[in-house]
RNA sequence: GAGGGUAUAGCUCAGCUUGGUAGAGCAGCGGAUUUUUAAUCCGUUGGUCGAAGGUUCGAAUCCUUCUACCCUCACCA
Protein backbone atom coordinates (compact mmCIF):
# COMPACT_ATOMS: atom_id res chain seq x y z
CA UNK A 1 0.00 0.00 0.00
CA UNK A 2 2.55 2.30 0.53
CA UNK A 3 4.48 1.85 -2.50
CA UNK A 4 1.42 2.51 -4.61
CA UNK A 5 1.04 5.68 -2.69
CA UNK A 6 4.74 6.83 -3.74
CA UNK A 7 3.21 4.94 -7.74
CA UNK A 8 0.68 7.84 -7.40
CA UNK A 9 2.66 10.66 -5.85
CA UNK A 10 4.76 10.15 -8.64
CA UNK A 11 1.82 10.21 -11.24
CA UNK A 12 0.70 13.92 -9.48
CA UNK A 13 4.61 15.11 -9.90
CA UNK A 14 4.23 13.99 -13.83
CA UNK A 15 1.28 16.17 -13.82
CA UNK A 16 -1.02 12.78 -14.21
CA UNK A 17 -4.20 13.32 -13.08
CA UNK A 18 -4.93 9.55 -11.40
CA UNK A 19 -8.55 10.26 -11.10
CA UNK A 20 -9.69 11.85 -14.39
CA UNK A 21 -13.59 13.12 -14.65
CA UNK A 22 -14.50 11.28 -17.66
CA UNK A 23 -13.16 8.75 -20.28
CA UNK A 24 -15.07 8.42 -23.42
CA UNK A 25 -15.26 4.50 -23.57
CA UNK A 26 -16.83 3.37 -26.84
CA UNK A 27 -16.63 -0.10 -27.01
CA UNK A 28 -17.11 -3.14 -24.73
CA UNK A 29 -14.80 -6.06 -24.81
CA UNK A 30 -17.08 -9.04 -24.55
CA UNK A 31 -18.21 -7.27 -28.09
CA UNK A 32 -15.11 -7.05 -29.59
CA UNK A 33 -14.26 -10.36 -28.97
CA UNK A 34 -17.70 -11.93 -30.32
CA UNK A 35 -17.36 -9.91 -33.54
CA UNK A 36 -13.52 -9.76 -34.03
CA UNK A 37 -14.04 -9.97 -37.86
CA UNK A 38 -15.78 -6.61 -37.70
CA UNK A 39 -13.40 -5.00 -35.35
CA UNK A 40 -10.26 -5.89 -36.64
CA UNK A 41 -7.37 -3.39 -37.49
CA UNK A 42 -9.81 -1.23 -36.01
CA UNK A 43 -9.34 1.58 -33.42
CA UNK A 44 -11.41 0.94 -30.44
CA UNK A 45 -11.40 2.55 -27.16
CA UNK A 46 -11.91 0.36 -23.68
CA UNK A 47 -12.14 1.26 -20.27
CA UNK A 48 -11.91 -1.36 -17.29
CA UNK A 49 -9.83 -2.66 -14.46
CA UNK A 50 -6.61 -4.55 -15.29
CA UNK A 51 -6.50 -7.70 -13.95
CA UNK A 52 -3.12 -9.10 -15.13
CA UNK A 53 0.37 -8.10 -16.47
CA UNK A 54 2.66 -10.27 -18.07
CA UNK A 55 5.70 -8.58 -18.55
CA UNK A 56 8.02 -10.11 -21.59
CA UNK A 57 10.73 -8.04 -21.73
CA UNK A 58 9.99 -4.64 -24.18
CA UNK A 59 6.38 -6.48 -25.09
CA UNK A 60 4.10 -6.38 -22.08
CA UNK A 61 0.39 -8.51 -22.12
CA UNK A 62 -2.62 -7.63 -19.83
CA UNK A 63 -5.83 -8.15 -19.26
CA UNK A 64 -8.75 -5.74 -18.75
CA UNK A 65 -12.04 -6.08 -17.33
CA UNK A 66 -14.98 -4.35 -18.07
CA UNK A 67 -18.41 -5.64 -17.14
CA UNK A 68 -19.09 -7.53 -20.46
CA UNK A 69 -15.70 -9.61 -20.04
CA UNK A 70 -11.95 -9.83 -20.27
CA UNK A 71 -10.41 -8.77 -23.26
CA UNK A 72 -6.24 -9.27 -23.63
CA UNK A 73 -3.88 -6.18 -24.03
CA UNK A 74 -1.04 -5.81 -25.63
CA UNK A 75 1.59 -3.48 -24.71
CA UNK A 76 4.97 -2.54 -26.96
CA UNK A 77 6.52 0.83 -26.37
CA UNK A 78 7.11 1.56 -30.12
CA UNK A 79 3.18 2.32 -30.26
CA UNK A 80 3.04 5.01 -27.78
CA UNK A 81 4.34 7.88 -26.07
CA UNK A 82 6.99 8.21 -24.20
CA UNK A 83 4.50 9.32 -21.55
CA UNK A 84 1.67 6.53 -21.56
CA UNK A 85 4.72 4.19 -21.33
CA UNK A 86 6.04 6.11 -18.27
CA UNK A 87 2.31 5.80 -16.59
CA UNK A 88 1.80 2.19 -17.39
CA UNK A 89 5.38 1.63 -15.56
CA UNK A 90 2.98 2.72 -12.34
CA UNK A 91 0.22 1.35 -12.71
CA UNK A 92 -0.65 -2.13 -10.69
CA UNK A 93 -2.83 -5.09 -11.39
CA UNK A 94 -6.37 -3.57 -10.28
CA UNK A 95 -5.96 -0.12 -11.91
CA UNK A 96 -8.72 1.30 -13.77
CA UNK A 97 -7.43 2.31 -17.01
CA UNK A 98 -8.95 3.69 -20.71
CA UNK A 99 -6.77 2.18 -23.55
CA UNK A 100 -7.14 3.06 -26.98
CA UNK A 101 -5.89 0.52 -29.78
CA UNK A 102 -6.08 -1.54 -32.32
CA UNK A 103 -7.77 -5.18 -32.86
CA UNK A 104 -5.43 -7.75 -33.65
CA UNK A 105 -5.00 -11.47 -33.28
CA UNK A 106 -2.17 -12.86 -31.50
CA UNK A 107 -0.25 -16.03 -32.96
CA UNK A 108 -2.35 -18.12 -30.17
CA UNK A 109 -5.56 -16.70 -31.45
CA UNK A 110 -6.31 -14.33 -28.58
CA UNK A 111 -8.45 -11.48 -29.69
CA UNK A 112 -5.55 -8.46 -28.33
CA UNK A 113 -5.93 -4.68 -28.22
CA UNK A 114 -2.51 -3.16 -29.26
CA UNK A 115 -2.66 -0.38 -27.10
CA UNK A 116 -1.45 3.44 -28.90
CA UNK A 117 -2.93 5.37 -26.03
CA UNK A 118 -3.04 5.05 -22.36
CA UNK A 119 -5.09 7.03 -19.46
CA UNK A 120 -5.18 5.85 -16.06
CA UNK A 121 -8.65 6.56 -14.65
CA UNK A 122 -8.55 5.61 -11.06
CA UNK A 123 -5.27 4.52 -9.18
CA UNK A 124 -6.04 1.59 -7.16
CA UNK A 125 -4.35 2.03 -2.96
CA UNK A 126 -5.08 -1.40 -2.03
CA UNK A 127 -4.10 -4.94 -3.66
CA UNK A 128 -6.75 -6.74 -5.02
CA UNK A 129 -6.36 -10.75 -4.41
CA UNK A 130 -5.07 -12.14 -7.48
CA UNK A 131 -6.85 -14.88 -9.13
CA UNK A 132 -5.15 -17.33 -11.66
CA UNK A 133 -7.36 -19.06 -13.89
CA UNK A 134 -5.80 -22.14 -15.81
CA UNK A 135 -7.86 -23.52 -19.27
CA UNK A 136 -11.70 -22.67 -19.83
CA UNK A 137 -15.29 -24.44 -19.23
CA UNK A 138 -15.62 -27.64 -17.78
CA UNK A 139 -11.63 -28.39 -17.04
CA UNK A 140 -11.39 -24.87 -15.54
CA UNK A 141 -8.59 -25.07 -12.59
CA UNK A 142 -8.75 -21.80 -10.52
CA UNK A 143 -5.63 -20.86 -8.23
CA UNK A 144 -5.54 -18.53 -5.43
CA UNK A 145 -9.40 -18.39 -5.21
CA UNK A 146 -10.77 -15.08 -2.76
CA UNK A 147 -12.26 -17.72 -1.05
CA UNK A 148 -12.83 -16.69 2.68
CA UNK A 149 -16.87 -16.05 3.12
CA UNK A 150 -16.00 -13.65 6.05
CA UNK A 151 -14.08 -11.39 3.99
CA UNK A 152 -16.33 -12.37 1.11
CA UNK A 153 -19.23 -10.75 2.48
CA UNK A 154 -17.98 -8.17 4.38
CA UNK A 155 -16.26 -6.90 1.57
CA UNK A 156 -18.30 -7.70 -1.35
CA UNK A 157 -17.19 -5.03 -3.80
CA UNK A 158 -14.01 -7.16 -3.61
CA UNK A 159 -15.72 -10.22 -4.19
CA UNK A 160 -17.69 -9.13 -7.13
CA UNK A 161 -14.61 -7.57 -8.68
CA UNK A 162 -12.73 -10.78 -8.17
CA UNK A 163 -15.09 -13.45 -8.80
CA UNK A 164 -17.23 -13.48 -11.86
CA UNK A 165 -19.70 -15.70 -10.90
CA UNK A 166 -20.79 -13.59 -7.73
CA UNK A 167 -21.51 -11.14 -10.22
CA UNK A 168 -23.65 -13.33 -12.45
CA UNK A 169 -25.51 -14.95 -9.35
CA UNK A 170 -26.36 -10.86 -8.72
CA UNK A 171 -27.62 -10.57 -12.28
CA UNK A 172 -29.66 -13.36 -12.46
CA UNK A 173 -31.00 -12.07 -9.08
CA UNK A 174 -32.68 -9.07 -10.83
CA UNK A 175 -33.50 -10.90 -13.95
CA UNK A 176 -35.89 -13.60 -11.82
CA UNK A 177 -37.68 -10.31 -10.72
CA UNK A 178 -37.85 -8.43 -13.82
CA UNK A 179 -39.08 -11.61 -14.94
CA UNK A 180 -41.86 -11.71 -12.30
CA UNK A 181 -42.61 -8.27 -12.83
CA UNK A 182 -43.16 -8.72 -16.41
CA UNK A 183 -45.09 -11.51 -16.00
CA UNK A 184 -47.64 -9.91 -13.44
CA UNK A 185 -47.48 -6.35 -15.07
CA UNK A 186 -48.78 -8.33 -18.83
CA UNK A 187 -51.61 -9.91 -16.74
CA UNK A 188 -52.89 -6.54 -15.82
CA UNK A 189 -51.25 -5.99 -11.94
CA UNK A 190 -50.50 -2.96 -10.64
CA UNK A 191 -47.57 -2.67 -8.80
CA UNK A 192 -47.59 -0.53 -5.85
CA UNK A 193 -45.58 0.50 -2.47
CA UNK A 194 -46.72 0.46 1.26
CA UNK A 195 -45.52 1.72 4.24
CA UNK A 196 -42.48 0.32 5.74
CA UNK A 197 -43.14 1.63 8.98
CA UNK A 198 -45.76 0.45 10.43
CA UNK A 199 -47.61 1.58 13.90
CA UNK A 200 -49.41 -1.69 14.41
CA UNK A 201 -47.24 -4.99 12.86
CA UNK A 202 -49.16 -7.85 11.06
CA UNK A 203 -49.50 -10.25 8.34
CA UNK A 204 -47.49 -12.78 9.97
CA UNK A 205 -46.35 -15.16 12.36
CA UNK A 206 -42.89 -13.58 13.43
CA UNK A 207 -40.98 -10.85 16.27
CA UNK A 208 -40.70 -7.21 15.00
CA UNK A 209 -38.19 -4.95 15.05
CA UNK A 210 -39.27 -2.20 17.17
CA UNK A 211 -38.04 2.03 16.48
CA UNK A 212 -39.03 5.14 17.87
CA UNK A 213 -40.42 8.10 15.89
CA UNK A 214 -39.28 11.16 17.28
CA UNK A 215 -41.88 14.15 15.97
CA UNK A 216 -44.68 11.65 16.68
CA UNK A 217 -43.30 10.19 20.06
CA UNK A 218 -44.58 7.49 18.75
CA UNK A 219 -43.13 3.35 18.56
CA UNK A 220 -43.33 2.26 14.97
CA UNK A 221 -42.76 -1.38 13.83
CA UNK A 222 -40.84 -2.48 10.73
CA UNK A 223 -42.96 -4.27 8.74
CA UNK A 224 -42.81 -8.18 8.59
CA UNK A 225 -45.09 -8.43 6.27
CA UNK A 226 -47.31 -6.27 4.01
CA UNK A 227 -50.14 -8.49 3.56
CA UNK A 228 -52.90 -6.39 5.45
CA UNK A 229 -51.96 -3.04 3.69
CA UNK A 230 -52.45 -4.79 0.48
CA UNK A 231 -55.54 -6.13 0.99
CA UNK A 232 -57.17 -2.52 2.14
CA UNK A 233 -55.86 -1.87 -1.44
CA UNK A 234 -58.18 -4.59 -2.24
CA UNK A 235 -61.22 -3.23 -0.49
CA UNK A 236 -60.09 0.55 -1.92
CA UNK A 237 -61.46 -1.36 -5.39
CA UNK A 238 -57.86 -2.16 -7.08
CA UNK A 239 -57.90 -5.76 -8.84
CA UNK A 240 -54.97 -6.79 -8.65
CA UNK A 241 -51.90 -5.69 -6.83
CA UNK A 242 -48.11 -6.54 -6.14
CA UNK A 243 -45.51 -5.40 -4.30
CA UNK A 244 -42.17 -6.35 -3.63
CA UNK A 245 -41.57 -5.64 -0.40
CA UNK A 246 -38.11 -5.37 1.85
CA UNK A 247 -39.75 -7.43 5.56
CA UNK A 248 -37.69 -7.28 8.53
CA UNK A 249 -37.81 -10.15 11.63
CA UNK A 250 -36.32 -9.98 14.48
CA UNK A 251 -35.11 -13.52 14.68
CA UNK A 252 -32.53 -15.85 14.06
CA UNK A 253 -30.18 -16.24 11.13
CA UNK A 254 -29.12 -19.21 9.77
CA UNK A 255 -28.42 -20.69 5.78
CA UNK A 256 -32.72 -19.73 4.59
CA UNK A 257 -32.81 -17.06 7.70
CA UNK A 258 -31.75 -13.15 6.83
CA UNK A 259 -33.27 -10.30 9.60
CA UNK A 260 -34.17 -8.22 6.23
CA UNK A 261 -35.34 -10.08 3.24
CA UNK A 262 -37.20 -9.31 0.18
CA UNK A 263 -41.40 -10.84 -0.05
CA UNK A 264 -43.44 -10.28 -3.24
CA UNK A 265 -46.48 -10.61 -2.14
CA UNK A 266 -49.82 -10.30 -4.96
CA UNK A 267 -53.41 -10.14 -4.74
CA UNK A 268 -56.46 -10.34 -6.55
CA UNK A 269 -60.08 -9.87 -6.58
CA UNK A 270 -62.84 -12.06 -7.43
CA UNK A 271 -60.40 -15.09 -7.73
CA UNK A 272 -59.68 -18.22 -4.73
CA UNK A 273 -56.65 -19.90 -4.18
CA UNK A 274 -57.41 -22.45 -6.94
CA UNK A 275 -56.31 -19.64 -9.31
CA UNK A 276 -53.52 -18.70 -7.45
CA UNK A 277 -51.83 -22.01 -7.73
CA UNK A 278 -52.57 -22.12 -11.63
CA UNK A 279 -50.51 -18.29 -11.61
CA UNK A 280 -47.97 -19.76 -9.15
CA UNK A 281 -46.87 -22.61 -11.61
CA UNK A 282 -47.18 -20.35 -14.70
CA UNK A 283 -44.83 -17.56 -13.15
CA UNK A 284 -42.43 -20.18 -11.73
CA UNK A 285 -42.07 -21.62 -14.87
CA UNK A 286 -41.77 -18.94 -17.06
CA UNK A 287 -38.49 -17.87 -14.63
CA UNK A 288 -36.61 -21.19 -15.82
CA UNK A 289 -38.06 -20.64 -19.08
CA UNK A 290 -36.34 -16.61 -19.46
CA UNK A 291 -33.19 -17.78 -17.26
CA UNK A 292 -32.37 -21.17 -18.95
CA UNK A 293 -34.81 -21.70 -21.85
CA UNK A 294 -35.89 -25.01 -20.37
CA UNK A 295 -38.10 -25.74 -17.10
CA UNK A 296 -35.02 -28.36 -16.01
CA UNK A 297 -32.97 -26.90 -13.31
CA UNK A 298 -30.32 -27.71 -10.70
CA UNK A 299 -30.33 -27.48 -7.03
CA UNK A 300 -27.60 -28.90 -5.41
CA UNK A 301 -27.27 -31.74 -7.09
CA UNK A 302 -30.58 -32.71 -7.64
CA UNK A 303 -32.88 -32.35 -10.89
CA UNK A 304 -36.14 -30.04 -10.70
CA UNK A 305 -38.47 -29.95 -13.43
CA UNK A 306 -40.25 -26.99 -13.12
CA UNK A 307 -42.87 -27.87 -15.95
CA UNK A 308 -46.30 -27.18 -14.65
CA UNK A 309 -49.03 -28.51 -13.93
CA UNK A 310 -47.34 -29.12 -10.37
CA UNK A 311 -49.27 -32.09 -8.44
CA UNK A 312 -51.61 -30.09 -5.68
CA UNK A 313 -51.55 -32.30 -2.46
CA UNK A 314 -53.84 -31.59 0.97
CA UNK A 315 -51.32 -31.73 3.51
CA UNK A 316 -53.26 -34.24 5.47
CA UNK A 317 -52.95 -36.12 2.59
CA UNK A 318 -49.21 -36.09 2.45
CA UNK A 319 -48.81 -37.18 6.12
CA UNK A 320 -50.91 -39.73 5.24
CA UNK A 321 -48.62 -40.79 2.24
CA UNK A 322 -45.77 -40.53 3.69
CA UNK A 323 -46.18 -42.14 7.52
CA UNK A 324 -49.30 -43.76 6.77
CA UNK A 325 -51.42 -41.67 9.63
CA UNK A 326 -54.51 -40.42 8.71
CA UNK A 327 -54.80 -37.35 11.30
CA UNK A 328 -57.83 -35.70 9.98
CA UNK A 329 -60.69 -35.38 13.14
CA UNK A 330 -58.18 -36.62 15.46
CA UNK A 331 -58.02 -34.84 18.69
CA UNK A 332 -54.84 -33.31 20.72
CA UNK A 333 -54.51 -36.29 22.72
CA UNK A 334 -54.59 -38.89 19.71
CA UNK A 335 -52.50 -36.73 17.51
CA UNK A 336 -49.76 -37.00 20.40
CA UNK A 337 -49.62 -40.43 20.61
CA UNK A 338 -49.17 -40.32 16.99
CA UNK A 339 -46.37 -37.66 16.95
CA UNK A 340 -44.94 -39.86 19.75
CA UNK A 341 -44.92 -43.12 17.93
CA UNK A 342 -43.53 -40.91 14.61
CA UNK A 343 -40.51 -39.91 17.13
CA UNK A 344 -41.43 -36.66 16.50
CA UNK A 345 -41.02 -33.92 19.49
CA UNK A 346 -44.02 -32.12 20.62
CA UNK A 347 -44.34 -29.53 23.23
CA UNK A 348 -47.23 -30.00 26.19
CA UNK A 349 -48.50 -26.16 25.29
CA UNK A 350 -49.16 -27.07 21.55
CA UNK A 351 -52.40 -27.23 20.19
CA UNK A 352 -53.64 -29.81 17.07
CA UNK A 353 -52.64 -27.45 14.63
CA UNK A 354 -48.97 -27.13 15.61
CA UNK A 355 -48.45 -31.03 16.07
CA UNK A 356 -49.75 -31.79 12.78
CA UNK A 357 -47.45 -28.85 11.37
CA UNK A 358 -44.66 -30.24 13.33
CA UNK A 359 -45.27 -33.75 11.99
CA UNK A 360 -45.29 -32.46 8.56
CA UNK A 361 -42.43 -30.55 8.70
CA UNK A 362 -39.92 -33.56 9.99
CA UNK A 363 -41.72 -36.19 8.00
CA UNK A 364 -42.70 -34.77 4.38
CA UNK A 365 -41.11 -31.39 3.69
CA UNK A 366 -37.94 -32.98 3.25
CA UNK A 367 -39.36 -35.55 0.95
CA UNK A 368 -41.13 -32.45 -1.24
CA UNK A 369 -38.37 -32.20 -4.13
CA UNK A 370 -40.40 -32.16 -6.96
CA UNK A 371 -42.27 -29.06 -7.37
CA UNK A 372 -45.47 -29.72 -5.47
CA UNK A 373 -48.43 -27.53 -4.12
CA UNK A 374 -49.04 -28.66 0.01
CA UNK A 375 -53.08 -27.43 0.42
CA UNK A 376 -55.45 -27.09 3.27
CA UNK A 377 -53.64 -26.24 6.39
CA UNK A 378 -55.56 -26.40 9.98
CA UNK A 379 -57.21 -23.11 10.45
CA UNK A 380 -55.41 -22.47 13.74
CA UNK A 381 -52.26 -21.64 11.97
CA UNK A 382 -53.64 -19.73 9.15
CA UNK A 383 -55.58 -16.77 11.21
CA UNK A 384 -55.76 -14.50 7.76
CA UNK A 385 -57.19 -17.22 5.60
CA UNK A 386 -60.80 -18.16 4.71
CA UNK A 387 -62.25 -21.86 5.78
CA UNK A 388 -62.56 -24.39 3.73
CA UNK A 389 -65.84 -24.75 2.03
CA UNK A 390 -65.86 -28.76 2.31
CA UNK A 391 -63.20 -29.77 5.27
CA UNK A 392 -64.09 -28.38 8.74
CA UNK A 393 -61.11 -27.24 10.67
CA UNK A 394 -58.84 -26.61 7.70
CA UNK A 395 -58.47 -23.42 5.71
CA UNK A 396 -58.28 -22.84 1.77
CA UNK A 397 -54.50 -21.95 1.82
CA UNK A 398 -51.23 -23.56 -0.09
CA UNK A 399 -47.41 -23.66 -0.04
CA UNK A 400 -45.53 -24.63 -3.16
CA UNK A 401 -42.31 -26.35 -1.89
CA UNK A 402 -39.31 -26.89 -4.34
CA UNK A 403 -36.13 -28.47 -3.68
CA UNK A 404 -37.47 -29.87 0.19
CA UNK A 405 -38.44 -26.14 0.67
CA UNK A 406 -41.38 -23.79 1.58
CA UNK A 407 -41.01 -21.18 -1.44
CA UNK A 408 -44.25 -19.09 -0.82
CA UNK A 409 -47.99 -19.23 0.73
CA UNK A 410 -50.92 -18.37 -0.40
CA UNK A 411 -54.92 -18.32 0.81
CA UNK A 412 -58.30 -17.70 -0.51
CA UNK A 413 -58.23 -14.18 1.80
CA UNK A 414 -60.69 -14.01 4.47
CA UNK A 415 -62.94 -11.14 4.31
CA UNK A 416 -65.58 -11.99 6.38
CA UNK A 417 -64.81 -9.24 8.98
CA UNK A 418 -66.54 -10.80 12.22
CA UNK A 419 -64.59 -14.20 11.82
CA UNK A 420 -61.71 -11.95 11.35
CA UNK A 421 -62.12 -10.22 14.71
CA UNK A 422 -62.58 -13.87 16.24
CA UNK A 423 -59.17 -15.13 14.79
CA UNK A 424 -57.46 -12.16 15.77
CA UNK A 425 -58.91 -12.72 18.93
CA UNK A 426 -57.87 -16.04 19.27
CA UNK A 427 -54.24 -14.35 18.43
CA UNK A 428 -54.52 -12.02 21.34
CA UNK A 429 -55.18 -14.44 23.28
CA UNK A 430 -52.00 -16.81 22.61
CA UNK A 431 -50.06 -13.69 22.86
CA UNK A 432 -51.50 -12.95 26.71
CA UNK A 433 -50.07 -15.95 27.55
CA UNK A 434 -47.18 -15.31 26.17
CA UNK A 435 -46.48 -16.20 22.19
CA UNK A 436 -44.81 -13.98 20.94
CA UNK A 437 -45.24 -14.14 18.09
CA UNK A 438 -48.82 -14.39 18.06
CA UNK A 439 -50.20 -10.93 16.10
CA UNK A 440 -51.66 -8.18 17.15
CA UNK A 441 -55.76 -7.34 16.46
CA UNK A 442 -55.33 -4.41 13.56
CA UNK A 443 -58.88 -2.59 14.20
CA UNK A 444 -58.25 -0.43 11.08
CA UNK A 445 -57.95 -3.55 8.97
CA UNK A 446 -61.02 -5.05 10.70
CA UNK A 447 -63.17 -1.59 9.90
CA UNK A 448 -61.34 -1.73 5.80
CA UNK A 449 -63.09 -5.20 5.90
CA UNK A 450 -66.74 -4.02 6.95
CA UNK A 451 -66.52 -2.02 4.53
CA UNK A 452 -66.21 -5.06 2.44
CA UNK A 453 -63.99 -7.04 0.55
CA UNK A 454 -64.38 -9.34 -2.55
CA UNK A 455 -63.43 -12.97 -2.70
CA UNK A 456 -59.93 -12.43 -3.39
CA UNK A 457 -56.77 -14.43 -3.34
CA UNK A 458 -53.36 -13.52 -2.33
CA UNK A 459 -49.83 -14.97 -2.70
CA UNK A 460 -46.48 -14.24 -1.13
CA UNK A 461 -43.28 -15.42 -2.52
CA UNK A 462 -39.96 -15.35 -0.18
CA UNK A 463 -37.77 -13.70 -3.22
CA UNK A 464 -34.07 -14.86 -1.62
CA UNK A 465 -34.95 -18.12 -1.39
CA UNK A 466 -36.54 -18.43 -4.94
CA UNK A 467 -33.35 -16.73 -6.09
CA UNK A 468 -31.19 -19.08 -4.32
CA UNK A 469 -33.08 -22.21 -6.17
CA UNK A 470 -32.93 -20.63 -9.30
CA UNK A 471 -29.04 -19.32 -9.02
CA UNK A 472 -27.90 -23.00 -6.99
CA UNK A 473 -26.58 -21.10 -4.14
CA UNK A 474 -26.88 -23.10 -0.48
CA UNK A 475 -27.29 -19.95 1.41
CA UNK A 476 -29.28 -16.93 1.59
CA UNK A 477 -25.95 -14.96 2.26
CA UNK A 478 -24.98 -15.83 -1.71
CA UNK A 479 -27.80 -13.93 -2.66
CA UNK A 480 -27.97 -11.10 -0.73
CA UNK A 481 -24.91 -8.60 -1.45
CA UNK A 482 -24.79 -7.34 1.93
CA UNK A 483 -25.62 -9.81 4.49
CA UNK A 484 -25.94 -9.07 8.10
CA UNK A 485 -23.32 -9.58 10.25
CA UNK A 486 -21.79 -8.77 13.35
CA UNK A 487 -19.21 -5.45 13.74
CA UNK A 488 -16.03 -5.77 11.57
CA UNK A 489 -13.32 -5.64 14.76
CA UNK A 490 -10.96 -3.04 13.40
CA UNK A 491 -7.36 -3.66 14.78
C1' G B 1 -29.14 -21.24 22.95
C1' A B 2 -26.01 -26.30 22.44
C1' G B 3 -22.21 -28.91 19.91
C1' G B 4 -18.31 -29.11 16.20
C1' G B 5 -14.81 -26.55 12.99
C1' U B 6 -11.78 -22.40 11.38
C1' A B 7 -8.58 -17.89 12.47
C1' U B 8 -0.55 -17.78 10.49
C1' A B 9 2.12 -12.34 4.86
C1' G B 10 -2.39 -8.44 0.43
C1' C B 11 -4.57 -13.72 -1.52
C1' U B 12 -4.29 -19.36 -1.07
C1' C B 13 -2.18 -22.36 2.51
C1' A B 14 1.93 -25.46 5.41
C1' G B 15 3.98 -25.47 10.37
C1' C B 16 0.75 -27.15 15.96
C1' U B 17 0.20 -34.09 17.37
C1' U B 18 6.01 -34.35 19.95
C1' G B 19 7.18 -26.22 22.69
C1' G B 20 13.48 -24.20 20.89
C1' U B 21 14.46 -17.18 17.06
C1' A B 22 8.01 -17.88 11.44
C1' G B 23 7.66 -21.03 5.93
C1' A B 24 5.88 -21.92 0.52
C1' G B 25 3.24 -20.37 -3.96
C1' C B 26 0.92 -16.12 -5.96
C1' A B 27 0.98 -10.66 -5.51
C1' G B 28 4.81 -6.66 -4.45
C1' C B 29 9.99 -4.81 -5.22
C1' G B 30 14.93 -5.31 -8.34
C1' G B 31 16.89 -7.80 -12.70
C1' A B 32 16.63 -11.00 -17.54
C1' U B 33 13.22 -11.87 -21.55
C1' U B 34 9.93 -8.45 -28.42
C1' U B 35 3.35 -12.64 -28.85
C1' U B 36 2.57 -14.23 -23.47
C1' U B 37 -1.87 -16.09 -21.17
C1' A B 38 -1.46 -19.93 -13.97
C1' A B 39 4.23 -16.81 -18.80
C1' U B 40 9.19 -18.34 -17.31
C1' C B 41 14.05 -17.66 -14.83
C1' C B 42 17.38 -15.17 -10.94
C1' G B 43 17.31 -12.15 -6.58
C1' U B 44 14.42 -9.82 -2.70
C1' U B 45 10.79 -7.14 0.87
C1' G B 46 6.84 -8.36 3.79
C1' G B 47 3.82 -11.38 9.58
C1' U B 48 2.02 -8.35 17.27
C1' C B 49 0.73 -16.26 14.10
C1' G B 50 -7.65 -13.25 15.77
C1' A B 51 -7.39 -10.84 21.24
C1' A B 52 -6.17 -11.26 26.45
C1' G B 53 -4.30 -14.09 30.33
C1' G B 54 -1.75 -18.57 32.17
C1' U B 55 2.00 -22.82 32.28
C1' U B 56 7.30 -22.78 30.92
C1' C B 57 14.10 -20.92 30.92
C1' G B 58 11.37 -20.58 26.23
C1' A B 59 4.54 -20.65 23.26
C1' A B 60 2.03 -20.00 16.37
C1' U B 61 2.34 -24.86 18.99
C1' C B 62 0.00 -26.70 25.66
C1' C B 63 -4.16 -24.57 29.11
C1' U B 64 -8.18 -20.78 30.17
C1' U B 65 -11.27 -16.84 28.69
C1' C B 66 -12.99 -13.73 24.87
C1' U B 67 -14.08 -12.20 19.61
C1' A B 68 -15.45 -13.17 14.50
C1' C B 69 -16.85 -16.48 10.73
C1' C B 70 -18.56 -21.42 8.90
C1' C B 71 -21.40 -26.08 9.71
C1' U B 72 -25.11 -29.05 12.44
C1' C B 73 -29.07 -28.93 15.83
C1' A B 74 -32.56 -25.88 18.49
C1' C B 75 -35.45 -21.44 17.76
C1' C B 76 -37.71 -19.76 13.44
C1' A B 77 -40.84 -19.48 7.85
Amino acid sequence: MQIRREKLQKLVEMGVNPYPAHFERKHMARHIRDNFEKFEKKEVTLAGRLMSIRRMGKATFGDLEDSSGRIQLYFNTKNYSENDDAVFQLTDIGDLVGVKGEVAKTRTGEVTVSVSEFTMLSKTLRPIPIVKEKGEGEGKVTFDAFADKETRYRQRYVDLIVNRDVRETFEKRSRIIQSMRDYLCDKGFLEVETPILQPLYGGAAARPFTTHHNTLDMTLYMRIANELYLKRLIVGGYDAVFEFAKDFRNEGMDRFHNPEFTMMELYVAYQDYHYMMDLTEQMFSKIAMDLFGSYQIDYQGQKIDMKPPWPRLPLLESIEKETGENLFGRNLDELRAIAKKLHVETDETWGEGKIIDEIFSEKVEPMLIQPVFITDHPLSLSPLAKKHREKSGLVERFEPFIAGKEMGNAFTELNDPIDQRERFQTQVELKNRGDDEAQPLDEDFLRALEFGMPPTTGLGVGIDRLVMLFTDQPSIRDVLFFPQMRPEQYK
